[in-house]
DNA sequence: TAGATCGTTGGTGTACCGCAAACTATTGAT
DNA sequence: ATCAATAGTTTGCGGTACACCAACGATCTA
């Protein structure tokens, strides 16, 4: 029969663990964020724009699988504190190319810092290996392994 | 000096990418969970009841970390299913011992079954050797590893 | 008996977020 | 030049998730 059992190994599934590390993580992350005046959304989004160095609003926001009203509101609040900057693209002057700017990449890195602690508790059961080993499985899956892309005219302005 | 400059190696963080992981998977699993009648959150505590083989309710709103009203609503829709059981503790019989019935046992072989999909889209970018790698680093941060407790008067019951 | 604990209910407030509609600025095609 | 399509923006609606508070009954402990 085509029907093999489906018990044979059944391969774990890391969504509800990933779910649940998750929400241990923002928990935490919201009372160290608070007086940087960052919330966990604001980090993802900077870490995003870090990683790939700048990006159109509508990238940015099928990156972060947010809805574009959304994201609008999101880049409003960084752009406000001078975390990210909004420029016209040359190529289409329609186009926003969204950045961080110095302040926010300090900033972020402020946060990271603050956060370390957060992640330290959270991770506690893992060594600095397998954290590091687990940082680079998380960014290998999501896929903002900066291959390529991104990078078509977010690079001159001079 | 004890002040080791810090800057030197700048440890991964992996929380944003927790994060926007878990966000990509919620957001998939909802449409596919909602068939079966489930919601991300249901899994979780599925899941872990599963993983732990019952669970007084307060334990468990410790593990979720949810606020314990809300994880009586959580039980409430798991137990209109069929998915739970509210037993009293014959220890102490203010205590509800949470546990999976067989229903909910098959229910949440079923969804994860259905999640295979999403996850393997999620989880594109990995090997299936990276995957139960992540697995197995997230199961153990997660401090799921069943080590002892959580058994104290959870077993007997004929 | 008194006080603490577990679960339960109900209500409040907040944050997140998708969706829809309407608008501007800009592009590209005719 | 005109017109449709696109990127971004604003406003508002609705729904979910969730923490927090107060109050209550049942039960355990002292």
């Amino acid at each position: 029969m085509t029907s093999l059992p489906v018990v044979n190994q059944p391969p774990h599934r890391c969504g509800a663990l990933v779910d649940h590390l998750a929400r241990r993580l923002r928990l935490r992350s919201e009372s160290v964020l608070a007086p940087l005046g960052l919330r966990p959304r604001h980090l993802i989004a900077l870490t995003v724009l870090r990683d790939r160095g700048g990006s159109s609003q509508q990238d940015l926001a099928k990156t972060l699988e947010m809805d574009s009203t959304n994201v609008v509101a999101l880049l409003n609040e960084l752009e406000s504190e001078n975390l990210i900057e909004r420029r016209r693209s040359p190529a289409d002057r329609r186009r926003h190319l969204v950045e961080l700017t110095g302040v926010g990449a300090k900033l972020l890195a402020r946060a990271e810092f603050a956060l370390a602690s957060v992640e330290d508790e959270v991770f506690s059961e893992l060594s600095d290996d397998q954290r590091e080993t687990l940082y680079s499985l998380l960014q290998q899956a999501s896929g903002t392994t900066e291959t390529e892309a991104c990078r078509e005219d977010a690079v001159q302005a001079p």
